[in-house]
DNA sequence: TTGAAAGCGCTACCAT
DNA sequence: ATGGTAGCGCTTTCAA
């Protein structure tokens, strides 16, 4: 049989308000008493039913996540800070799956929400403006609704924050970066249709060519899902072109290794004759051939900060929407144009 | 402010018991009568506290999983499977990771377990032999303790159940593969020393060996930790050998992956001059270069089972250890022997 | 078929 | 400093 807290009582010979005002250190209770309750409560292998607990706190000390697909190195780093940052604080994290469908990301937040998370966090939204509407329990006391944190696809709203990376910025470093290396015919792999990301990279692309004094091409901008397979099609596509690009900033690293395998494949040799710049900095960009120059996405930070964010809103502070800054780390897939 | 059921209860004229009977589609109440509430509900926006509906039926409805690192594509992998597993049976998934460290793994597990998970999976545990005597709430009708499942780290024990892949019989069906190439000069970078499946595999590899008439030599085992990192190291030890290997099976893919970044770092031709297969099939290893040949995890099937077995032991049903097998991906980073 | 009432394990308020 | 008591939102007997 599971051990409460009136077994503790009956046992030591009090009540179950002084057991449980032991049990978290409640200032006013005398020492002794305290001390010995707590190596009571240890002997006896008393572990609290969170769900009492949380019951009358009107709090369950989780956290939930809803995530495009875990097996994504993006989602999964970003998961990693968040669930550092969460257990530092006592919080567990609860997870679930869209599959990158609108549908599924909704109801994957109502089942969190149901699970009475104290606060949700969405990364990388499919449906963003859904949020600003959906039902949420409001709290006890200041009636709050649960905080809501959009990472990497923030829309502002009451009770909704958003982290993101700065992604123009990390574009048009990428193309400022290649024009110092002399390229002046830059192309673009797309990733998701839609996706906010997607659309912030192009415009730093775009705003990194005219920052540049380079004309922006269309046939330049190639479509892609930010999946390896975008790789082949899309080198395929580029080449064929009357003047092909010299260099190739890609929506994401995923594709960017697609490209590079392609490249491998077709006897294209990179960087030599063509330079190749991902973009999130996976793990395993630095183990790719050649190790793949890439813009860096703070991942960890998001996921901690998103943590940060709702812990703050929860304690009714005030919450800043955040934007963090990107980082270029130098490797190989890019060098000097040799045109 | 938050509607519950007795608000239901209020505005429909009826009492709450009528109210949760609806609600769960209790045989004990007019068709008419529940369609009324459920619509009405409904149409509230009415959500059901979990905590509470959790405190009197002794069940949360959410699974724990405990993970070395959901950044390692093969957890993420298997916890993907276990999610969608969980989803479609109602329950949710809580998560926590252990950073391989026995230590922070037991007290991951506490931490799931005080949030009332009515069942623990433990991935690529670090501790197995700890959980027999791990304190498990009991259920408070049977008493039977929180079933804990161990996949891909399997002990047998009381309401402790397991779930593995075939790692003896992967690593076997490598090398015979290998021997049919011609290769005679195997070698092996071995994983995370103390580990079961380093260990498992490293057996499978010797009985290979065995198998296919061809001696062992302690020297064409080098140890790694089952990273990209242990690329450069073993490749550079084992090309110092007087006679050299021609293939060389990797604890794992990203062991492997590492290996062909420092090959072709160094001008050795893959598969030209060394053959490599690795282990694990993540998603990339499809994107490297070469693509790589490996054994498959079937790890999608192993979250799921690991649920399954979760719920069929809470269920009160029999449950068997289960064991999955892999299978060999044919792609190009091994070709014939030069030699 | 419905309602009243007890109680899940805990916290927090009001007494003392 | 401690105990009594109410109640969190729900399910589940037991009666009617």
């Amino acid at each position: 049989m599971t051990i409460s807290i009136v077994d503790i009582a009956r046992i030591a010979g009090v009540s179950p308000s002084t057991v449980s005002r032991a049990l978290q250190d409640h200032p006013r209770i005398s020492p002794e008493r305290r001390a010995e309750i707590q190596r009571l409560a240890e002997s006896l292998g008393y572990r609290p039913n969170q769900m009492a607990r949380g019951l009358v706190t009107g709090r369950s000390y989780m956290l939930g996540a809803v995530v495009t697909d875990i097996t994504d190195p993006f989602v999964a780093e970003v998961l990693k800070g968040a669930e550092a940052a969460a257990r530092e604080a006592g919080y567990g994290l609860l997870f679930a799956m869209s599959n990158r469908d609108p549908a599924q990301e909704l109801a994957a937040a109502e089942t969190l929400l149901d699970h009475d998370v104290d606060g949700l966090m969405v990364i990388s939204s499919r449906a963003p403006h859904r949020y600003a509407d959906l039902p949420r329990r409001g709290d006890r006391e200041t009636n709050a609704q649960t905080p809501v944190v959009l990472v990497n696809n923030g829309v502002a709203g009451p009770r909704l924050f958003s982290v993101r990376m700065d992604n123009v910025g990390g574009a048009r470093e990428a193309v400022a970066y290649l024009r110092r290396l002399g390229h002046r015919r830059i192309a673009f792999v797309a990733g998701p249709e839609g996706g906010r990301s997607n659309r912030e990279r192009l415009d730093g692309y775009r705003q990194g060519l005219v920052a540049n004094g380079l004309g922006s091409a269309t046939e330049l901008i190639v479509q892609g899902a930010g999946l390896p397979e975008d790789g082949p099609r899309a080198l395929a596509t580029l080449l064929a072109l009357a003047d092909p690009p010299t260099a190739v900033l890609c929506y994401n690293d995923l594709a960017a290794i697609g490209l590079l395998a392609a490249a491998a494949r077709t006897g294209r040799r990179v960087p030599g004759e063509l330079s190749v710049v991902g973009f999130d900095n996976i793990p395993l960009s630095a183990y790719a051939t050649p190790p793949l120059t890439t813009i860096e996405q703070p991942t960890a930070a998001l996921g901690r900060t998103a943590v940060e964010s709702c812990l703050r809103a929860l304690a009714g502070g005030a919450v800043a929407d955040v934007v963090l800054q990107g980082r270029l780390i130098v490797r190989e897939s890019a060098g000097p144009c040799a045109r």
